[in-house]
DNA sequence: TTTGGAATGGCAATCGATTGCATGAATTTA
DNA sequence: TAAATTCATGCAATCGATTGCCATTCCAAA
């Protein structure tokens, strides 16, 4: 390991027999140093191969020009498409992206806050695990002056800039559709209600029956089926109803929505015509079930250069108190083949 | 934005009546402080929430704690999961992960590494983009100092830590498998041949075919077919032989498999009776398609921890100096309905 | 000729934590 | 009792970059 010492700006300094202070104006592109030494300067940079030390330079102005992201899950399609998504939108900026992953613990998601409040991240993108129901770490950040937005799962009480999908919206349409393709008892699987994309899906669930003047039937609201093996057993249990429904909105994910599927395979009932299927999420694999699942997409890799550029946007502005500003993005129904009863 | 000030080693020395050296021993356990005086700066140090200012920290240590990570795509289900599986392991020791992809993209690659170095990070994980031949940017990491491991997609011919997989058995041990289900003429859509990984999936066809004696017929193997609309041409193509294969193996990805599916379906071809089809990394998705679709899984969330913990060993035993190591995972074969011929 | 101001650039402190060396006290050994 | 150790702590430099303040030079206006 033979490290060569580093040029700073002292042996440009030294070589330029000026002082640092200059050299740091020259890099810098500070109008109080002459015009002729500041072109001197950035050229002996470059013959030696100046590279700035971040960490003094971090030390020193107290901002890392980095971003900290807390997700439930690196490896869950919806997330990894926002991170790629800020990712690009970040680094024509220069900045770098600390990523954490909550696991959908409370613990975890503390400890990822301090450890990138201890970085110093400039700014933390989070999306609150479903264990997170008081907020107080949340709040640290802020009251230390870091930069916070919440996106897709976010708590409301927080004033902070937000990210999110109109859920309520896109469920209201997604059960809509349902009944205008004549499906008459529509299921709704919910996912915790202590977030509040769950109960905004859930709010749209119930409009859309109020506009068509359909009764809310309790037995067919299933409470916290949100993984793909909840979702099979909420299924199992819906169908062996005495009076079972005909189509079920998987509300939390795709992941549910494939456990109903399952369960409608191995019990020979006919998808869409017997039993109508929804999900959501729009990952990849609802194109290619058969039949192939209606679901709606929540344009994530969008979401994320979104959530960026809300950022740069109130870095410049920064001296502008701007209301906690909100940015909602509409989803899109994507209707296939689990829905499409009427031909 | 009330930014209290932040509590340093000097608030707690001066409350003490102490030096901030004093105070800095004791915060690392050093064996130069009293017992006493030790414990009483661990206990004024919680009482006033005191936390290390890193960058401060990692700019007298010259080291950060961090690993800089590089993936062609973040969100690209195989890179994900090893995102997921590093951040798990070095989560746990308290290391901290920056994360860029390259996009494929030779320049955005080198861009990368040239951030994570200004960043001081303490290890560099890099999976090669497709375009990046001449590996002058990772030689150029070693020569830093700075530790380098390169998963999956490696320059051979650089040394430096490894974790791969075993393409070239598992590549053999697929081609056997359809030999064995009574395929004659095998294809083979195989991946940019500058990436070793490529290579040695269709050095292990080759053997395969040698073993039983099967003759290599050159027109079944197309080139560069690693996406899916690429692997569903290649299948037009292949299909419209006038001696066409009985089966495909998408040495590429699973994505490009899909395209052959695709189009078996699109030809009205049943699979696996008059095609078979085997893809590569057992995406999600593969067990969902009709028929599932037969491929091989690389334990990618396994082989993230991997990594991390090859580093951490590494780091241990820093002093003896090892040959470069290299740790081959043996990926497995998944066995779908889309090669299962013989019942 | 004098004065005022702009343009340059140097000095030194600062951002916090770390650490080699020195000092002085306490303890042990001869 | 004197010399030798050990132990605890302080001093000051260091890691590089940044910046407020001051000093000098030079030119233009009065």
């Amino acid at each position: 390991m033979k490290t060569k010492k580093r040029i700073t700006i002292y042996d440009i300094a030294e070589k330029l027999n000026i002082t640092a202070s200059s050299v740091s104006r020259a890099l810098n592109n500070s109008n109080h140093v002459n015009e002729a030494t500041k072109n001197l300067v950035l050229k002996t940079a470059a013959e030696l191969n100046y590279k700035r030390n971040v960490l003094a330079s971090n030390l020193r102005m107290g901002k890392t020009k980095t971003i900290g992201v807390v997700v439930p899950r690196i490896n869950q399609n919806f997330f990894s498409n926002v991170i790629a998504g800020i990712e690009d939108a970040t680094y024509q900026k220069g900045y770098n992206l600390i990523i954490c992953q909550s696991n959908e613990s409370r613990d975890k998601e503390i400890k990822c806050i301090n450890t990138l409040m201890n970085q110093h991240v400039d700014c933390i993108v989070i999306s609150v695990s479903v264990e997170s129901d008081d907020h107080s770490h949340l709040k640290n950040v802020l009251d230390q002056g870091v930069q916070l937005i919440q996106f897709d799962r976010v708590a409301d009480e927080l004033e902070t800039l937000k990210v999110i999908n109109d859920n309520e919206q896109a469920s209201m349409e997604a059960v809509t559709h349902l009944i205008e393709q004549g499906y008459k008892r529509i299921a709704l699987l919910e996912g915790p209600q202590n977030l509040n994309i769950f109960r905004q899906r859930k709010t749209g669930y119930l409009k859309a029956l109020k506009n068509f003047n359909l009764p809310v039937i309790s037995e067919l609201v299933i409470e916290n089926a949100w993984t793909k093996e909840l979702g099979a057993a909420a299924t199992r249990k819906l169908l062996s109803l005495p009076e079972p429904p005909d189509a079920i909105f998987a509300s939390t994910s795709d992941f549910s929505a494939l456990g109903v599927l399952d369960v409608a395979h191995a019990m020979h009932i006919k998808v869409p015509s017997e039993l109508g299927i929804l999900g959501y999420a729009n990952e990849p694999f609802t194109e290619l079930t058969t039949p192939s699942i209606t679901t709606i997409d929540q344009f994530s890799v969008n979401m994320g250069k979104t959530i960026a550029n809300l950022y740069f946007e109130e870095m410049e502005n920064k001296e502008v108190v701007v209301t906690p500003k909100v940015i909602s993005i509409k989803p899109e129904l994507i209707i296939r083949a689990s829905t499409r009863k009427k031909r």
